[in-house]
DNA sequence: AAAAACATCAACCGCGCAATT
DNA sequence: AAATTGCGCGGTTGATGTTTT
């Protein structure tokens, strides 16, 4: 499997592999001297304490919106991939956004007496939390954009949300983050757990017409959407319950 | 104020693959 | 070629902090 071929990346390309030289082992020696051997830890908790917690630019807690977006579309695409979704997710580790899911999406999952991988909780996820995502995402950059620099960035988000049509056109929106979706979502080779037909068009029309047109009415009745700073709130469970509800009557 | 329940997150575990002996 | 060792991954646990009763 891919697995441990995941962790190619440039810094461990130049990893030094079969005997050690005489230079190296005076590194190794003159340190153990220095430092000594010190810890009562194995290899395996020293990586693990650095990859997750020592390593320089290592991100913890405050996952953007932006970054809980990247996730829920990266996760669709590869399931609990989570290395490899941490890759897209600069200074994340991969610990991090496994926590992420089972604490905030698995949750909901539950409170919405949904399985997590059941087609009702991801249609969910995809066509009412990402969208919502999405606009409180362009939200705030256009509020953010009335100050300074912000003004290209904005400029940015609203032309691609609106111009693309392509399937997960409207997740290309923050040049910085989001960009990696698209160019993920063109890779031909990347596995995904929807049907490819299927897209996140916001307004209708397209592929996914029923569930677009779902998407148009679950908008009319959420009026301006989800408030506050965090979208997992009980007031839009309570909506989502009642989506979920009228859903299953059709 | 104290106890219980819940949430979060760092760390551990076992497995499978790859590299090495 | 087989056995051993090392590594990285995903699942899970448990300590700690926070909120609720």
């Amino acid at each position: 499997m891919e697995r441990s071929l995941s962790g190619s990346s440039e810094e461990e390309m130049s990893i030094t592999k079969g005997p050690w030289t005489e230079e190296e082992d005076s590194v190794l020696f003159n340190y153990i001297t220095v430092h000594g051997e010190g810890l009562k830890r194995t290899g395996k908790s020293c990586r693990l304490r650095w990859l997750n917690y020592l390593r320089p630019n290592v991100r913890r807690g405050n996952i953007t919106l932006e970054e809980q977006l990247l996730i829920l579309d990266l996760h669709s695409r590869w399931g609990n991939r989570w290395s490899k979704i941490a890759e897209h997710l600069p200074g994340r580790t991969d610990n991090e956004i496994k926590n992420y899911w089972r604490t905030r999406v698995v949750k909901q999952a539950k409170q919405l007496k949904c399985e997590v991988n059941s087609k009702q909780f991801r249609d969910t996820l995809r066509f009412v939390w990402m969208p919502r995502m999405l606009e409180r995402i362009q939200a705030q950059a256009s509020s953010s954009s009335s100050s300074s620099s912000g003004q290209a960035h904005q400029t940015t988000l609203i032309s691609n949300a609106q111009a693309h049509s392509d399937p997960c056109g409207v997740m290309t929106t923050n040049p910085s983050l989001l960009s990696e979706v698209s160019s993920s979502a063109l890779d031909a080779h990347a596995p995904s757990l929807y049907d490819s037909s299927a897209s996140y068009n916001l307004m209708g029309g397209g592929s996914s017409s029923s569930y677009s047109a779902e998407y148009c009415y679950y908008s009319d009745i959420a009026g301006n959407g989800f408030g506050g700073s965090d979208l997992w709130t009980d007031e839009n469970i309570c909506f989502l319950q009642q989506l979920l509800a009228d859903h299953d009557l059709s």
